[in-house]
DNA sequence: CCGTTCGTGTAAAACGATTTTCGGAAATCG
DNA sequence: CGATTTCCGAAAATCGTTTTACACGAACGG
């Protein structure tokens, strides 16, 4: 049984709401009373109930953070970068994912609104975020991370979508590259719209046709899969593009699976910037979200909410950085359809 | 202010109590109440607050996790599948990261324990693991995961590491590889130790010398560093065996400041297995720990002492398995030296 | 020198749930 | 048919805190 406030307010030789004045600070109390209860609870190894304590004062120590997949290292740096804030506030994290399902969103919203935290940080798994009742209902301040949901007027953090797509464009039209595949992930999500939209920007700027669009998925495998399918065309790129993490997996398998090296064949633009991209060979050009910076800015906007602010929403939006590595290249001089169209010893046995 | 359950009962025309029997199925409640229940449930958007719910059960349905790093796929994984195994028998998870620092483990230790969750996944930064006391003075169940404490004699869910080593060794025995490096995180880690030792193990039984060993710490840019420090050196290795995943992506790193060729010049074996390792060129040959097996095994540990089981502590030994894949090719039969000691073109310029 | 304020302690009332106790009606039994 | 058990609702106690109300001595002001 862990000791009770009682029990280190008997060993003291004072009343419990001495102790509980000790340690919230909420009231002075005497030098000798407080050394007498530190001593106290020290020697009964005591530490005030976080559950009872958030009970009777009506304030949480803990926010809840809803994420559509804990293995999408995006996420979870999001949460890393938060934790490391919160703490120094003296708060805990709850954490839950939604597995990409609106249906499971709202469950895990549900259970995590439970605890009555103090805070909510989350990244909606659609653009309708219908969860957004929920929120309202338990009126409990939210900050929305990375996608900002159709007609939503809360807070959120997000990047700058298009400015993004717009930089990884202009680095391959700079060099050259005029047949281009955008993977992107879904077009169901308007960050990554706003990520073609950028794209499409530059090469409208320039009189040059839309890129070809690829769907390829949220995950690894499906987009692994989908560009296999993709490739089976007659599709000459000179550059692919992707616009999420695990889409640049599924690009470089697809190559990889195709024989294509990078950048001679084609060049290869990636999302997100993660220690493996500087490890590979070719170390990847990459447009690098500020995961760290977020996180940071997500805390402080919530907990200015938590404190009390009712200004109106408010829209954060960092800017992406491009990171020029090895795998974009100068586009040759001498036609570079006939030196990718060469058919001999690309093609990888089908059973690979 | 969201509804309490005193609402609903006012609103449903029955007493407090009923409306918590509804709920938790605690006893036996008339159907029609039931249904008048819900309904006031529904209409007030209620959901019984968990912090009092606790506090007055004395049962917590809540969860800590301690890891050392929330930016390390390993332990993110490790999350991820125990929150998804959780969350089915109702229970949610707040996590914490010690940063790999003994000290502020402690203090995160300290605030999770604060939450009197049911139970708690720890992840010791260090085999001393000092918080012991603390859990054994919480009397909280634990699991500890990864990394066994010295003198630990609680529960804990880990790899065979040494069979781990083992595999990978003899693989690159098998092809030929005599000289080898072996990339371990820290030695003052048990199981980097044991990796090790299986390693050691297949080399001392075919008579041949032990490998050459480095610690390149426990992130990424270190393991770069330490790396780029020893191949100054005039070693010669045919193979780099890495025993993390920080360890691999640094000795990828190294390689190819170094203008190595993999597996031409030299093989590399990795450990963990992401999806960045089948997506690179070539895709790693890498040693997969069964994170998602771990974390469902941990959680069933967990389980059954949280239901109260004093079994005596129960040790489970998941075993690793090696991926094939490029990265590691077969020693060719001409005197590797030789081809290998070749100066030419192998360094790149000093400031790449 | 008396009234007021200040400082700081204790006692008791919350917070929102669960659980125990009690009691009345219905069901079961001999 | 009377006695006992069962069913199930309401009332009240309780979990570990915080907070309010009150009390009492010391300090202070006029």
């Amino acid at each position: 049984m862990t000791a009770s406030i009682k029990d280190v307010a008997k060993q003291a030789g004072v009343s419990p709401g001495t102790v509980s004045n000790v340690f919230s600070g909420n009231r002075a109390v005497r030098p000798d009373l407080v050394a007498r209860v530190r001593k106290a609870a020290e020697d009964l190894g005591y530490q005030p109930d976080r559950a009872a304590s958030q009970l009777r004062a009506g304030k949480a120590r803990v926010v809840a953070a809803l994420v559509p997949d804990l293995n999408n290292p995006f996420f979870t740096g999001l949460i890393a970068s938060i934790e490391a804030s919160l703490r120094d506030d003296g708060m805990d994290i709850i954490v839950a994912s939604s597995n990409g399902d609106p249906f499971e969103e709202q469950a895990r919203l549900s259970a995590l609104l439970a605890w009555r935290p103090a805070g909510l940080v989350a990244v909606p798994c659609t653009d309708d975020f219908a969860c957004r009742d929920l929120i309202a209902r338990a009126s409990v301040p939210c900050v929305v991370a990375d996608r900002v949901p159709n007609l939503f007027d809360g807070d959120a953090v997000t990047v700058d979508n298009i400015d993004a797509g717009r930089k990884a464009a202009e680095h391959l039209v700079g060099l050259g590259h005029r047949d281009i595949v955008v993977a992107a992930s879904t077009l169901k999500l308007k960050n990554i719209r706003e990520r073609c939209e950028g794209i499409e920007q530059v090469y409208a700027s320039r009189g040059l046709a839309k890129p070809t669009l690829i769907e390829v998925g949220l995950d690894f495998e499906t987009a692994s899969d989908r560009l296999a399918g993709f490739m089976e065309g007659d599709q000459q790129p000179t550059a692919f593009l992707a616009l999420t993490n695990f889409g640049t997996l599924g690009v470089l398998a697809s190559l990889q699976k195709w024989g294509l090296s990078v950048p001679r064949d084609i060049s290869v633009l990636g999302f997100d910037d993660y220690s493996w991209m500087r490890a590979v060979v070719p170390p990847l050009t990459a447009i690098r979200q500020p995961v760290e910076e977020m996180g940071r800015e997500i805390w402080s906007r919530l907990r200015a909410r938590i404190g009390g602010s009712t200004e109106p929403g408010f829209r954060l939006k960092l800017s992406c950085e491009l990171v020029v590595r090895a795998s974009t290249a100068q586009l040759a001089a001498r036609a570079p359809r006939a030196a990718r169209g060469d058919p001999s010893g690309r093609r990888l046995p089908a059973q690979d």
